[in-house]
DNA sequence: TTGAAAGCGCTAACAA
DNA sequence: TTGTTAGCGCTTTCAA
């Protein structure tokens, strides 16, 4: 591939004469650019990033780390950073960390090791002290997306709000006991229970967390075992909810009239699934454009600031399983 | 961060040296390569891989392309070849096209900008003759996953087959009347489509391309009215065969006792639907595997060799849409 | 308006 | 076994 010095040979002028041109310095004489200008599209040349990265510490590269590529909703939102980053001259190094600390860990190594100009993550435990201390070492901006961690940009849904706008939601919809699919320590659990606890629905709220479809589905019909009042599930994501839809169905248990079901992320398949999901929707295109807007004013004006912390809401896309 | 000519400084010795040390030469005093290393654990090293790539042309950047990552197959894919890469050492640039050849284009010129390694691409239109330049202008190795591209590496399905496996199938089932969602030089509509002519069902067959729900909707209305006879509509990946199941449901057209649907990718929802998706299973893994080894190999091994084409075949999973 | 020179962090000769 | 030197392709002073 041509390089600078070689379009200066070429075109007998200097080497920095050439970067000047190339990168559109006013400050040099018109003859000397067209020829420059033309050699170079001749040659079809393409700066050598990693030379201009190793200088000014500028790789024009953005780190991604996501926990998982393959869920729809994590790859709506690559897809969304992407575009965002790319319109703003970035491109991006992706990672999949799939849940695994460890593998984490390695991508903040690789991502130093690239010099990226930022990072955008996923963390894996946001609350955690060795994310903290990695994220320290990283003496890149970072900002954290889709959760929140506390003294750190983050771009995030109120989970804890969501889930209490899907226990008002269940409630006003008749149902009476609830299950949430998920982990208790999720935010939208927690907003969910304690929606639910205040009013003295405490008991009747309960979570199994997501081993396998053969553990989910007895967990369910135990629950559904424990009572004929009309109920509701709550799934952490609509992942689960084609699960327990699907597990229901088996069960020839009837959607919404005795259970009902709502998931979250509303991942594209929601509406055309049989019957149609209601889920909580978070504004990906937003999260996605207000994380890389954060991030590049990070890089463009370093120094310490006060961090982001703006929990954007969550809106409920009502349809037929609830 | 610091760099090896720090290191050099604090450890007094060269900079040369620390490298031999950090690169795991044995050809050090191991007292002083314990100093080097216990200074560079101490300081974190992290080595600089723009610095490195500038040298000697090895970045570990593997640059991917893939047309749309929000759809669950390419997401997957995306995933795995991720994985396999970083087994290898090798971290990915990720790039998604949109189906939008701009897009790709520029896409590659970054990639020659990052001095990739190698490419591994979901091109869009892998037959046309700008692809092939752009290809050739890239210098580095290229792969072609999921699509052939003749006289470039491929690692891809062979769609004709997989219509051709399809089309029996359908038969076989009774259906006597064929529907494609997609384009009409799809290969696997080829394929389905010879099959179909060969026995003489050649005007029972169509296409209709997708451009939205709308649309779709009235074709397959259409198509229903023209005839009573029991057909079978192929989607071209599982997006469309969701689509196309709500349709059906909403034209109350049983499923498969009237129509049959069969799906392309096996995504995972597929098992989950109401009814239980029937499509084209493509190895994902194992061509992940292939294409990431093939392209190490050619970045390993330099110089022309024949160029890979070895379809692998996909597989049918039939469940209850059929 | 242009060029000469230095340097980013590293690897790769080549000497000692 | 270690150090010296040069150079990858670029940007950035500093002179001219």
């Amino acid at each position: 591939m041509i390089t600078m010095t070689e379009i200066a040979k070429l075109t007998h002028v200097s080497q920095p004469t050439v970067s000047r041109v190339l990168n559109g310095s006013m400050t040099v004489a018109p003859e000397i650019r067209e020829r420059v200008l033309a050699c170079a599209r001749e040659h079809d040349y393409q700066f050598n990033a990693l030379a201009k990265g190793l200088q000014g510490s500028k790789t024009k590269l953005l780190g991604v780390l996501v926990t998982d590529i393959s869920n729809g909703f994590f790859a709506d939102l690559a897809k969304r950073i992407e575009a965002e980053a790319r319109e703003n001259g970035y491109s991006i190094i992706l990672f999949n960390s799939d849940y695994n600390p460890r593998n984490e860990q390695e991508y903040l190594d690789v991502v130093r090791r690239y010099r990226v100009d930022g990072v955008l993550a996923v963390p894996i435990r946001e609350t955690s002290g060795e994310w903290r201390e990695y994220v320290k070492k990283l003496d890149v901006p970072v900002v954290t997306v889709t959760r929140r961690a506390k003294g750190l940009d983050s771009v995030y849904v109120d989970h804890a709000q969501a889930g209490a706008m899907v226990a008002a939601h269940l409630l006003e919809r008749g149902f009476r006991r609830f299950l949430f699919i998920g982990k208790d320590y999720d935010g939208k659990y927690v907003g969910f229970r304690r929606s639910l606890v205040e009013i003295g629905y405490g008991p009747r709220t309960a979570n199994v967390v997501y081993q396998d479809d053969v553990q989910m589905n007895r967990a369910l019909e135990d629950w559904l075992g424990q009572s004929l009042e009309r109920g509701a599930v709550f799934a952490g994501n609509d992942i689960y909810a084609l699960r327990v839809l699907d597990a229901l169905r088996r069960l020839e248990v009837s959607v919404p009239e005795r259970v009902g079901v709502i998931g979250f992320d509303d991942t594209s398949m929601g509406r055309y699934l049989n019957p149609r999901l209601s889920s909580v929707s978070q504004p990906i295109a937003r999260m996605a454009h207000e994380a890389v807007a954060r991030l590049l004013d990070r890089i463009d004006r370093p120094g310490p600031r006060e961090a982001l912390d703006d929990p954007l809401s969550a809106s409920l896309v009502i349809r037929e399983s609830t």
